[in-house]
DNA sequence: GGCAGTTTCAAACAAACATTTCACCGGTAT
DNA sequence: ATACCGGTGAAATGTTTGTTTGAAACTGCC
């Protein structure tokens, strides 16, 4: 309760920021403690102190990310609107920026992608913060196929959607390899691909609006 | 050459074999060189007698399934075929359902498919081998887009289509979690899901074949 | 100044891992 | 028979982790 080194809890701050970089860059199992406190310029015994061990560092950062980010952004997209098209298109656009963007903001976005593949032991809270706005985006895209959200086909259209967005995070570095003209660091063509996604992906979906249910 | 306590290299293949298991359940890195030899029921000094190490053991795994599964079926579909349409289905169908498949055939998919996220030191020989079905693929597409195999729109299209079919494998765990009626296991939800991303993905290409190029 | 609670630090610790070592076995050639 | 050599096995080695320790440093208060 009485003072310590720093001012006000500094020493947590700082630990909070850079393990947002190390933990979106590498995932959760790759980051290392040292690199951690490496950029935060801070002892390892810290992250033991403030958080318990490496898990609550994680934990921490994931829960001031969801309240910094998730909330405002990508929800608001997600909210009731006139035009689903028009939502679907602010919201692929959004994402997909997000992803990319540098910065604190872009923590939840890419950890989210990680925990997608390579699961921790916070996957309850995880899971948790994804449901709200995964309903709320087979609400969007239910409009768009007018089977409703949870409709089989209309999962499988938000999950069309999704892969194609994770894919150009996830595949990044082979992505680089096969198509070395992409750079995924230029505005201009995050927007054009972010453009195409969400062509291919309303044609797809009112195409999958159409027909019967198969099986 | 002179004969060892086994006929012929017997040693060599069994670690070959279980290493492809856990290389492609695991990934590289997740993987641990006690993991195969307890499966291989062979001796941890073995892998660094047959293959200098643990990385010289992935490499054989790539380059032996490289030969054994690439080339006669990915690429068989992708060989030119009088309707662009149907070698696409048939190539989909025929990915997503090698990398779902169990046993010896389904390595190099799964491996590729962790190599897309984590890439190892072995990152040229399997762009190497991948570059070639990238190509196809993409001569297929521009077929159905009209723009040809190098255009950007015809690229981003191709991406479209793996990051569906990746995106079932990659983001397996929280699937399960938001949509826990999926079984993947099953071979016709497998085969509905297939289906989808054909659909999907034809009509999204047709639509970017439409429209002059942005940018 | 002295005390108490809090925070930091260098170092040590423990576990998991890939890798190496070296004695030993079983054929093969001399 | 004996020397050789490729292959094997159990144990040791070195490295990279997360985690813990105990002393020292700092702050605020009496």
């Amino acid at each position: 309760m009485t003072g310590g080194y720093q001012s006000l809890d500094a020493t947590r701050e700082k630990l909070v920021e850079s393990a947002g970089q190390v933990f979106a860059e590498q995932g959760f199992h790759d980051a290392t403690v040292r690199e951690i406190c490496s950029r935060a310029g801070t002892n390892v015994a810290a992250v033991n102190y403030h958080f318990g061990d490496k898990l609550g560092l994680y934990t921490e950062v994931l829960r001031s990310s969801i309240f910094a980010q998730q909330l405002p952004s990508l929800s608001s997209k997600l909210a009731h609107s006139s035009d689903p098209r028009a939502a679907l298109t602010a919201l692929v656009y959004e994402w997909f920026e997000s992803i990319h963007a540098v910065g604190r903001p872009a923590w939840y976005a890419r950890i989210m992608a990680h925990e997608m593949t390579q699961p921790t032991l916070a996957l309850d809270l995880v899971a948790e913060a994804m449901g709200p706005n995964y309903l709320r985006f087979r609400t969007l895209v239910g409009e768009l196929t007018g089977r409703g959200p949870n409709d089989e086909r209309t999962r499988m259209c938000v999950h069309s959607v999704v892969g194609q967005i994770l894919h150009y995070v996830q595949a990044r570095p082979m992505l680089a390899r096969l198509w070395p003209e992409l750079k995924l660091d230029d505005p201009d063509q995050r927007r054009a691909i972010a453009d195409h996604i969400i062509t291919f992906s309303l044609a797809g979906t009112a195409n999958a609006g159409r027909g019967n249910t198969f099986k």
